[in-house]
DNA sequence: CGTCCGCTTGAAACCCTTCAAGTTTCGTGG
DNA sequence: CCACGAAACTTGAAGGGTTTCAAGCGGACG
């Protein structure tokens, strides 16, 4: 927490200071602690040196680009950060939020290269597993592969979630959803607590969940005179998560980044 | 090719016999293949072995239930799937068609359970790959799961392209990057000559496309007035690719199934 | 020959987008 | 600390693409 001091003055979180330090995940609940247990255990490396690979992230910065060859995963310590892609030079398309304690990048792993860009929405902090010495693994090697299938899966299912969602639900659902999911990824990396940040801008979320940014604003609005969230500059707190889920007919799902 | 050779009487394909014939796929441009050639050379399984696990699937029939403990990975040799999930007892979603060459059910290799259900659009044919001697590939196991990466890569980057496509496209954009897309994976597997079949019923395109069947209909008439695409019976024809693509904005992609 | 199922076609309704303008928030510099 | 400009968000109204509802068509199969 020595990092981004100066993070702590420019929080405008409803004059909240804590918005940063509340999303620093611990190593312990870090998806990245499997893997670098795995280096460490076969003394390939040390923790100290993957410590030490810690990169911050300004925000707007990007942490990755398109095509750009592959050197590692990372995963979010602080901050958060989207996934996106220019296609058809109209436009970005937003694939996937990551909030700390989520990994970015796995699916570049054996192609080569990373099929889209990674852009902190704030100033964030993440941790570089790099795969140079991947090989290096030796009959370790499969049980690692082994994990980066397992989350793999996960994302899978996750983005046929996505499509569902994004292809035959209401702006409602789409963004009740969101919230929800949302909800519960923060809640399984330890900040249950008392709701969580927005990090995203809204016309971020409209792009994600393919509505325009009036929609998004209008739902929010909805959702607020329903007196089924509470928002407050970035904070968000679900007020009736059984409502919200009802009229989402949400299920629970992975998290995109593991 | 012994087998159903009752379908080929039943054929409806617009009084188009072949349609069943055409469609059978060579081992070796078979996705399957890379993963026997794999169980061959270690001798755990020898090919033979292999290909009398082919296992006939009559038109409806499941070939796995969600749920379902895992037991490999199928291959389609003839005829067609679409994996699909009853999501909210409000009806089915479906994530994919399957056509020969590509597999299913790989996602759910690390899991253990399928995600989901694959039935038959017609009466098919498919190699299982069984996996209980997973771990008896040994050394060799690495090299076989950075296939499955590679493959589960692939998935994921089709189903991100899915979630742009389903959730900021037009009606005639969606089902115009569908057929070029299904073109593309019947060329890729050998099949290219002189357009395909279209194995699925509109209700289960519209489906797939986030669509309701009377768009899918009506759009595709758009299609065959603009003498973009010929529709015979299942029979399916792309006449004028390079305009389809323009409208589309299409760029090839991989395919679900590997 | 009749029924069933898949597909077609039309008309009305609706949800969301787009356009446009206004308001608030944010960040920077004086 | 305030002021200004820019960016983010809000709000309204009009328009359009898709859905829904409803009815009709047509081939396949018993």
């Amino acid at each position: 927490m020595r990092i981004m001091e100066q993070e702590k003055q420019k929080t405008t979180d409803g004059g909240n200071v804590e918005g940063v330090d509340q999303t620093e995940v611990a190593c312990e609940s870090c998806k990245l602690f499997g893997f670098l247990r795995f280096f460490e255990g076969i003394g390939v490396e040390s923790s100290p040196q993957f410590l030490s690979r810690q990169r911050v992230v300004a925000k707007g910065e990007r942490l990755f680009v398109s095509d750009q060859p592959f050197h590692g995963i990372y995963a979010v310590k602080e901050g958060s950060f989207k996934s996106h892609l220019n296609v058809d030079q109209q436009g970005e398309q937003i694939y996937g939020f990551y909030i700390p304690g989520e990994l970015l990048g796995l699916d570049a792993i054996r192609v080569g290269v990373y099929g889209y860009q990674a852009t902190a929405l704030e100033n964030s902090r993440v941790c570089l597993l790099p795969f140079e010495q991947l090989d290096a693994l030796g009959p370790n090697l499969a049980s690692f592969q082994e994990q980066v299938i397992r989350i793999l899966v996960d994302q899978l299912r996750h983005d046929q979630r996505q499509t569902l969602l994004v292809g035959r639900k209401s702006a409602e659902e789409r963004l009740g959803a969101f919230l929800l999911n949302l909800a519960e990824r923060y809640a399984r990396h330890g900040f249950g607590g008392d709701g969580f940040r927005l990090p995203m801008l809204q016309n971020d979320i409209a792009n994600y969940l393919g509505l325009s940014m009036e929609t998004v604003s209008r739902t929010l609005r909805a959702f607020r005179e329903q007196e089924l969230v509470n928002i407050q500059g970035r904070r968000v707190r679900l007020l009736n998560p059984t409502c919200l889920r009802s009229i989402t007919q949400y299920c629970a799902d992975a998290q995109p980044g593991g």
